[in-house]
DNA sequence: ACAAACCGTTACACATTGTTACCCAATGGT
DNA sequence: ACCATTGGGTAACAATGTGTAACGGTTTGT
């Protein structure tokens, strides 16, 4: 994921703050002991990223405020207020991934910790390198997972999720939303037949009609559109089922 | 990749299940404790699998049925019947892994549970790491396999289990879902017989009438699409068998 | 207000699947 | 070899499910 924007033309030093990775390696420890902010910073180093550190909590989500960070490292054992509740606040307003610090491997630390929303926890002691280890995975791990739920490639036809177009060839599809919504939810299971009453309740939500032939008419109407590509089966008796390749 | 199905409307102990690649996250967990499947699934969008939960094991059944699972997860103490069996009617129709949940780390429990045709399995309590680690191990073993099988050749026959598409010398055989399903599951065991009630039980979930030719009809009509290829056997008081070298 | 887009309903054609019936093939006993 | 019995193949029909054209009510944009 190291997508570096380039400014062409003017070599101007302004840019804008992205919300997500460009070169954005930068890591917030939150942790009371000002000696493992020094030695892990000088160790991340040799691995490209760059390590701030908060010694207090409250301090730590300030500058989280600020934006920039790709991941949060929480010691659970803080003073102001316990990593948990640090966990809680943070997840309550961002999805950044966080990686807790138990002092102990208690089991309880870690579901709880999982619960709360962390991504991954490492009992102290621990060896720097396996931190990192755990770093990268995890920034794969959800970039990947971005990648995923923001655009889907099927062959020649694309679902892009974040701006509900769907591109064949390039070339813009127009969809209704309705239309748009079916293909999206059959598309993100693929290969799950479909029945209609589940993808009913997924468009409308409420019971409507169950004598209604809305859905044969909106697969009907959406197989026109998508033609020549014939990526949604009938399955007799049980519903649909989106076939393709996903690349 | 996928897969055409039928159904009807009652909840079957039977199912169909197929393979698929890369994309293919979903898990499925038959646990009759609501808390694990919130909690576990929450945990498993970070590793960027999809859970299912199923509270009976009639309703897991009837979802797998859907096809699109990698993988279940089994509790062995559920309502109904126990995971064993549970177990042992899934392995009749396929192989899918599967993972038991043990109640309690006993050796019976956990002998009996690979015996039955699990993959592994999981003392209860246990960490949700510890269940996407052998989540993953398993799935890195069997994906070879996985890959293998999204497409089958049969000399100039193709068997796409990706597009549910069948062709004959490059050209497109058009087959009806129960056809398709059909053909793709004498294929997929090569080779070994399958009864009348196999079939019936693996396409149509349901105890259906055992009186009835249905399967009969159907094989013909596949044999009459798949002309000149002569690739269901029939074995006279046990069934038919696709012979056929996969290449 | 008007036109366009959207979406559900009806109606009918077509596709799929199950049943019955009749035939032939395979098997086994005499 | 012959025949009786059983199982399987398939044609023809019946029942059910699905595709979609056409119509009309509603919403949306201008």
């Amino acid at each position: 994921m190291h997508d570096v924007r380039q400014s062409i033309g003017s070599a101007s030093p302004v840019f804008y703050q992205l919300e997500y990775p460009v070169q954005m390696n930068h890591i917030l420890l939150i942790d009371d002991d000002e000696r493992l902010a020094g030695l892990l910073g000088q160790y991340f180093d040799r691995y490209d990223m760059q390590l701030d550190s908060a010694l207090l909590p409250s301090d730590g989500l300030k500058k989280l405020l600020d934006g920039g960070y790709a991941l949060v490292i929480l010691d659970v054992m803080l003073p102001e207020m316990d990593g948990f509740e640090v966990c809680k606040i943070i997840r309550k307003q961002s999805d950044i991934p966080i990686i807790m610090l138990t002092a102990r491997g208690d089991v309880m630390d870690r579901v709880v910790g999982l619960e709360l929303g962390a991504d991954d926890y490492l009992p102290k002691p621990f060896e720097p390198r396996e931190l990192v280890a755990r770093i990268q995975s995890i920034l794969k791990r959800t970039s990947h997972h971005m990648e995923q739920s923001e655009q889907m490639h099927f062959g020649e036809l694309t679902i892009d999720s974040g701006m509900q177009r769907v591109t064949l060839d390039g070339e813009e599809i127009h969809l209704s939303s309705m239309e748009y919504q079916l293909l999206e939810y059959l598309a993100r299971h693929v290969g799950k037949t479909k029945s209609r009453d589940d993808i009913l309740n997924t468009l409308k939500g409420a019971e409507t009609e169950l004598f209604s032939r809305s859905v044969d008419i909106a697969i009907s109407r959406l197989r026109q559109k998508l033609k020549p590509l014939e990526l949604i089966k009938t399955v007799r008796g049980r519903g649909y089922v989106f076939v393709g390749r996903m690349l």
